[in-house]
DNA sequence: GACTCTATCTCGGTA
DNA sequence: TACCGAGGTAGAGTC
């Protein structure tokens, strides 16, 4: 990793043009190639960037990146303040825990929580326009659709709206209602979910990851 | 502007949960409080990081940032490799050329270029679920709504949609049809925008700006 | 403050 | 490789 902290100025030519007028600011060029242009303000984004795989020019006064979609970056540079490198070696990589993938195999182990009477047909149920979270059956024996989405905005309903439409045309599954579930659903969602006969239903993922399986099974 | 070079691994408690474990990594501690913590590879994501507002509690071998929403970023600190701080002053700005505004501004000056014989009525015209982006005529007449995007997505379809719906409630226009224009519009879109009777088209914002207005009007 | 939509979105998975 | 979906999306603009 080299730091480099210089005043300069900054054009961009590739899916889109960007410019950048003179100013001090990071430049950090990463081991893999790749350059990242930040200044002194916004945690996340950098001003301009360049993601590898590139080529990276240099000469006194100009940096120029260029990648193989003939995206290219040009810094010209007045003034140089700080420039080191260091040797940081591979990083171990991120663990997360709560994503939505978390909170499908919680809800697949237990979709009594979705709804009582709520079982398992199966997870990921393959239709033409993309899978459904889980395929499950009512206490009634009817088959229900259930989309699952850490935050329950308006698109989640829009998705299952299209697997609800492709289900209905497979016979074999009879009448197919849906279940909207979330973490926490906006109001203009749950509008438009109950407008088109769609459930909904607000799950705790810490609470659901504090449950036993088995202890589900007792109710 | 401070950079900060240290072994160090890491926790996030908030709107999920995430960890590191020991590396060299550099932290960026900005102007506004922001913090974010880089490895050495990838421009563009923090690994970690905190936006602004926050408050940093620190001391020899930790780093504690809090936010008001109450999630917490934990950075144990090993050893320090490099630390110092810079003056970076305020950032003039970036500016941009070829985003979705320019690309709206040059289809409702051409309209012809989306469908021969289409004349504009209006940019962002107002409706109960948002503006759509141009409300046009086609030569025979009828009442056309136009949505543009620079990646044509299934969202944008989506969002037609939702607008089309909205215009057929409105009387005065007689039948509304839609049309999907974007840079380039992915399988996915294309076969939704076709089972709804959306059309759609591709257009080269490259070769419109190097259109004049005046030359379509020779047509 | 809440809501909406764009983004050089990035990043990961998969066919 | 291109497509597709999630993201602690972030960030900007609007109401």
């Amino acid at each position: 990793m080299r730091v480099l902290i210089a005043s300069c100025s900054v054009t961009y030519e590739g899916r889109l043009g960007a410019s950048l007028p003179r100013a001090t600011r990071l430049i950090m060029i990463k081991a893999d190639g790749c350059l990242a242009i930040h200044s002194d303000g916004g945690a996340y984004k950098p001003l301009n960037w360049m993601n590898a795989p590139n080529t990276i020019e240099e000469s006194r006064d100009r940096i120029i990146v260029r990648n193989p979609k003939n995206e290219t970056l040009t810094i010209d540079i007045f003034e140089v303040l700080t420039d080191f490198s260091h040797e940081m070696g591979d990083d171990p990589g991120l663990s997360k825990d709560g994503v939505e993938a978390d909170l499908q195999i919680l809800l697949a182990a237990m979709p009594e929580s979705i709804e009582p009477g709520l079982t398992l047909i199966r997870r990921e149920y393959p239709t033409a326009v993309g899978p459904v979270d889980l395929l499950c059956r009512d206490a009634s024996g009817q088959t229900v659709a259930v989309e699952i989405k850490r935050r329950g905005e308006i698109d989640g309903v829009e998705q299952l709206t299209r697997y609800l439409d492709c289900l209905h045309a497979d016979t074999a599954l009879g009448k197919v209602r849906g279940i909207f579930v979330a973490q926490s659903i906006k109001p203009q969602a749950r509008v438009l979910a109950e407008s088109r006969d769609i459930g909904w239903c607000e799950v705790d993922y810490d609470a659901l990851r504090g449950k036993r399986p088995d202890e589900l099974k007792l109710f």
